[in-house]
DNA sequence: TCCATATGTGCAAGCGTATGCATCACTCCC
DNA sequence: GGGAGTGATGCATACGCTTGCACATATGGA
């Protein structure tokens, strides 16, 4: 049926095991007969048989990517795109493939991570944007898979050992707080999320940043919506008062952030004029809405490309440490909608 | 070091192969033995290694989607998503995996369908949003490895025996230029794009529908753009006379749409009051814009879950012809750039 | 001349699973 | 009671590749 290197060893009148030879380049053959071989090999179109090869060398040089059950999250699928990118480069480089996945089988309630590990059909693992459990970190470690959790810090006894490259939420709440602060602000509106550890962090910093200039915490100016564009257009309707009363709001998700200022305008009230907004995320859309979103961006790609490259170095032994954990600074992109261009007094990189 | 099913057999006291059999639920195994084996298999999370599995059945239960180079394109991202959701649930069901890849790798120039197929790493390719190139295509008949192109339909001699799903895109460009003229408008504005098929045959349906309605095509009412916000923006400015004397644009992309109409505000048109505007592709921005974009919608979903259950008939033996075209239909999402909610004589669904 | 060394190549044993065939223990029926 | 039939299990081989080891040939030095 399909060609095998015993064909080729026929073919090119050598053995079996010189043709291996050959195809990996092993450097025992000599270049005569590795040319003859390669050459035969490269007019068949063959192609060593993965699976033999896998059972041989106990490798399968293909990485699996772990995405949360909720997929369908926009700022989950906005990860994919980056990180696909980054991966491209280097799985072109190592020839290696990529299985996507996804935590769990709702069907079986089998967790995907055990499966590709347990019956071998990865050799590395990134697990994106999702909280994971201590039995699958506790697994991760015995089987000291190369693995690297891409996407908020995750502290626990169970994640020591096991290496995280991470965006400093924090610091990213800090940032848009900071930045309505200078631009005069005193009484600042933040609509935060529920669920996921990210956007406690984020909360944390926007209270850090105050506290930094002296102004005392409201806990009444802080909201929680469900990340969605109508959650945010209906949060402003149902708390017009509140929103009456600042001049200014912290979004933590952009999508949000669009159905705030969509409430606002249908409202009547003037953007950046009359309030401030600044998102979190960077989304696509953000740059194109109007006015233009002044956000805090996600910086994804780099995110993508450390963690793809730390996978590498784990792969390829050229590092043996475990636990290493990257924070990936977050940056701050101002647009219009937070009003810096009407200030005459700060420095900014107004874009369009 | 990992266990196997010589393992399992020593703890079970049968043979190898009972195990074999057990796991794989052979009906010669009586339900005393497989129970038994199963429980101890349970028990030390034992899974079959994948490559023997494959060395042995040649099958490797997982399947590969290849993506096109220019994967950045948002148009093509787009279809990463409901693609993947689709292939979820299937790969759920079927215990299957699934790998991602690009069409070519472009350091080494090797055709990534070619090297899944022949290292027998897929049972089965689904090639989404992109054009097959004869080779390829007649490689992909000669192993007829069961497979799906997934976009627009592509016609030569070549494709003949490929199984396709496609949108019709003739149709899509008929509905939204009809819409239009139904709307009272004559001098309609074609903004298109160049490089894909589905662009001409956009083209091709906007033209039928202003034959259909008597109204003399004008070439010079037929732009082209490269689908970026940018592009649309530059054109409405880089025309403005043409963009005065019409009533009306249809766009191509929805991207490019928002593009066009963000240049149309800046030039003091109001949409759809002095100008109509009619989007293509729906994507996720298209709902949160303002006005919101009416457009033509890619059946993304629909595509997706077609080319997927299609592709497991074709694995499981029970489609045995091959070559099959299924055309799936686009509709049409009204909203407020066209202007619909104004014009009393037509009946619509305008949302939010 | 002969041995030591280096350089290529071949042999054969795995890697872990699936599966055709043989085997064995029963039951059933004439 | 013996042979046929049935159901359950084990034996042994194949799948295609990698790799340790043995072997063959060429090279250099004593």
């Amino acid at each position: 049926m399909a060609l095998t290197t015993k064909d080729i060893a026929r073919l090119a009148g050598v053995s079996q095991s010189t043709v291996s030879r050959s195809l990996n380049n092993s450097p025992l053959i000599s270049d005569e007969t590795r040319g003859r071989v390669l050459r035969i090999a490269e007019e068949l179109g063959f192609e060593l048989n993965a699976n033999a090869r896998g059972l041989s060398t106990n490798r399968t040089n293909t990485i699996g990517v772990i995405y949360p059950d909720d997929y369908l999250d926009h700022d989950v699928s906005l990860y994919l795109g980056s990180l696909l990118t980054q991966l491209r480069k280097i799985l072109e480089q190592w020839d290696l493939d990529l299985i996507v996945a996804f935590k769990e089988n709702r069907k079986t309630g089998v967790d995907s991570i055990k499966r590709l590990v347990m019956r071998k059909k990865v050799d590395a693992l990134i697990i994106v944007q999702s909280h994971t459990d201590e039995r699958t970190l506790e697994f991760l470690k015995k089987t000291n898979i190369p693995c690297v959790l891409l996407h908020f810090y995750q502290s626990s006894k169970a994640t020591e050992g096991i290496d995280q490259v991470y965006a400093d939420h924090v610091a990213g709440g800090y940032l848009g707080c900071e930045h309505l602060i200078k631009l005069g602000h005193r009484r600042i509106l933040c609509v935060s999320a529920e669920g996921e550890e990210e956007y406690e962090q984020r909360r944390c910093g926007y209270r850090a940043a105050l506290e930094r200039y002296g102004i005392a915490y409201d806990p009444a100016l802080m909201l929680n919506g469900d990340r969605t564009f109508q959650s945010g257009y209906d949060l402003v309707m149902d708390h017009e008062a509140l929103f009456d009363s600042v001049t200014a709001v912290f979004v933590h998700t952009d999508i949000m952030a669009l159905g705030v200022m969509e409430a606002l305008k249908a409202r009547g009230r003037r953007i950046p004029e009359d309030i401030a907004v600044v998102g979190y995320d960077d989304v696509e859309l953000s740059a194109y809405f109007q006015p233009h979103l002044t956000t805090v961006h996600q910086p994804r790609e780099e995110l993508a490309a450390v963690a793809c490259q730390h996978l590498m170095e784990l792969l390829s032994s050229k590092r043996t440490v475990r636990g290493e954990q990257i924070k990936i600074q977050p940056s701050l992109v101002v647009r219009q909608s937070c009003g810096a261009h009407l200030v005459s007094t700060m420095v900014h990189d107004t874009d369009l």
